[in-house]
RNA sequence: GCCCGUGUAGCUCAGUGGAUUAGAGCGUCUGCCUUCGGAGCAGAAAGUCGUAGGUUCGAAUCCUACCACGGGCACCA
């Protein structure tokens, strides 16, 4: 319908005005209309005219042109057209909204890189976080039409893992794959996490120690270049290694996601390094302190080192191989990267000094930030020392104040969680408040499955067979407003999709059921009159909201 | 120091060029009154949209400067 819309609306400024403008349908309050646009002011300008008389010409031919979907075509204010539509269009838009999502993705592969956790340490609220807002965006693209892939990239060598298996090592007195067997299968996260912490420290205390840890670190590489899993070193690396995975796996099947493929940095490094040294052959990388930089500060950006004097990749080198690597395994159109925003302008160094040597790569990379999650209440997160609050700290407070709030439902506290991470626009941090996420009113994720589970229930009352609301319904005005508003959700989704912004479906998502209350408070739909045409808004809401919380990874159960 | 980001009611956030009274939720206060699941509805109080300039017919939204906070700035990830 806004297609349609948009179309007349443009072909009638070419007829009466000879000109080809953009034009822009934007919902206005109720009371105005159903759609408004600035077009006329636009012209005005442009033509030196009236707005407002350009207005007048305009109204006239859609009102002939568009007497089938449009009942009303005013001007207002300055020279805003105000398009009303027929109840008749209305409802065939309502009826179709949670089944007619924009295909702005059709044909297109999209990788969606993120969650990025480091093999051998925790995951933390942040990983969380991250994890859940990429679940969405791939979500949203993929009922766009999209062919996604969800990859997860992670460090299983650097620097991070000389420091832990330093601390094992020592943990164990000495190079003993054997006693790995005497730690309990549900502690060995929390053991690594507790010896990458010891080995942060003691890197950080003694100078000693890093030269140590330096050695730990580059046996680990060749441990790795050989595919030793026969040195007790070797043995120690891979079982600890697949111990993470492990985790990982378990972690992300507890939260509903899935990654099609682990990019683990063992891999990618050997291919960043190749790459590296093939265009600093090709002067795009160049030497600089034994070490290999990229030199970023023509482009207004930094220096970053790419591969260092010892020869190892950096995480720069790594993110080079990783690119490459999805560039030939996917021939995407689109890359995404979702991450933590201290990383936007490392990241644009490296995505510049692709550019240099691949820039149909480049192009169509994306990375996309986000901030940190706080906690509100006391609960900090400090990296470091190890006083950091995990991924599972977070679900356990939303379970445990989900409790305390009267509901014992893990899926609705994981709801709640995923809500309350996403219904923030991107970019800025965020602050989690458990006992609010769970709370049953207010813009939560339990009060949307809430309102999911009346509405299923009100159609599970009735006795009719099926509504008569169709595109010929005539509606009343309580009616009208809740199918207006059920109608807008394609256009959200289309937003959300475009801007890769998924809080926009949280947003409406709300004022949905807000504007289903509305309705609900001064209608009857059961045993009145006009049931059968009201179950018909009733499904098509529910539906809707539905749609909408799967988008967003989020179950809408049928009762609570 | 340079670069990037953020700054909207007591708190948590929408709104990122349009129309009046800048919107929600929580919290505070007042009604409805327990309904087809009230986990609701209606209303009130609460904002110099960080500050000061500028562009525009029109600015929370764009530009400039400044302030505050966060982040980044070579061999960590």
């Amino acid at each position: 319908m806004k297609e349609e819309l948009t179309k007349a609306v443009a072909g009638a400024c070419k007829e009466l005005f000879d000109v080809d403008v953009q034009i822009e349908l934007t919902r206005p309050d109720e009371q105005f209309g159903d759609y408004a646009t600035n077009v006329a002011l636009q012209l005005g300008k442009k033509l030196g005219k009236n707005p407002r008389e350009i207005g007048e010409s305009l109204a006239e031919k859609l009102r002939q042109q568009l007497a089938d979907s449009v009942s009303q075509v005013s001007v207002a204010g300055p020279g805003f057209l105000n398009i009303k539509l027929t109840d008749s269009a209305l409802a065939e838009q309502g009826l179709a909204a949670s089944v007619s999502r924009p295909q702005i993705y059709k044909d297109k592969v999209v990788v969606a890189e993120y969650s990025d956790p480091s093999a051998f340490k925790v995951l933390h609220a942040g990983h969380l976080y991250t994890s859940v807002v990429g679940d969405a965006i791939a979500n949203l693209i993929e009922a766009a039409g999209g062919t996604v892939h969800r990859v997860n990239f992670g460090g299983d060598v650097g620097l991070h893992v000389g420091k832990t298996m330093w601390a094992i090592v020592r943990e164990l007195a000495g190079e003993h794959p054997e006693k790995l067997g005497g730690i309990p299968a549900d502690s060995r996260a929390d053991w690594m996490s507790a010896r990458y912490v010891e080995g942060t420290n003691a890197y950080e205390d003694d100078e000693s120690n890093q030269a140590a840890i330096a050695h730990i670190n580059k046996r680990v590489y060749q441990v790795v270049a050989d595919d030793d899993h026969d040195s007790p070193l070797g043995q120690l690396y891979w079982t600890c290694r697949q111990w993470s995975y492990d985790y990982f796996d378990a972690f992300y099947a507890r939260i509903g996601s899935h990654f099609e493929k682990y990019y683990p940095e063992s891999i990618t490094g050997p291919v960043g390094v190749k790459v590296v040294r093939e265009q600093l052959a090709k002067g795009v990388y160049e030497e600089s302190d034994g070490a290999i930089v990229f030199k970023g500060e023509p482009y207004g950006l930094h220096t970053r080192v790419f591969i260092n004097s010892q020869g190892l990749p950096t995480y720069e080198a790594k993110d080079v191989g990783l690119s490459m690597m999805k560039w030939e395994e996917y021939h995407f159109d689109r890359s995404i990267i979702i991450t933590d925003n201290a990383q936007a302008q490392y990241m644009e160094v490296v995505i510049k000094s692709i550019e240099q040597f691949a820039p149909e790569l480049a192009r169509g990379t994306t990375h996309l930030t986000h901030g940190r999650v706080k906690l509100a209440g006391g609960m900090k997160m400090s990296s470091r020392k190890g006083n950091i609050v995990r991924a599972v700290d977070v679900l356990e407070a939303a379970y445990a104040a989900s409790k305390k709030a009267g509901f014992d439902n893990q899926p609705a506290a994981l709801g709640a969680v995923k809500y309350a991470f996403i219904r923030s626009r991107l970019g800025s941090d965020i602050v989690y408040d458990p006992e609010e996420s769970v709370s049953l009113e207010g813009n939560s994720g339990p009060y949307i499955q809430y309102a999911h589970a009346r509405a299923r229930s009100i159609l599970a009352k009735t006795s009719l067979q099926g509504s008569t609301l169709k595109q010929g319904s005539t509606l009343e005005v309580g009616e009208r407003s809740l199918l207006r508003k059920i109608g807008e959700y394609p256009e959200v989704f289309e937003k959300a999709t475009t801007e890769l912004m998924p809080h926009h479906i949280c947003t409406y998502l709300y004022e949905l059921a807000q504007a289903f209350n509305r309705f609900y408070e001064k209608n009857r739909v059961i045993d009145d009159p006009r049931e059968a045409v009201r179950l018909g808004l009733v499904q098509a809401y529910a539906d809707t909201l539905k749609d909408g919380l799967g988008l967003l990874g989020i179950h809408a159960p049928d009762k609570m």
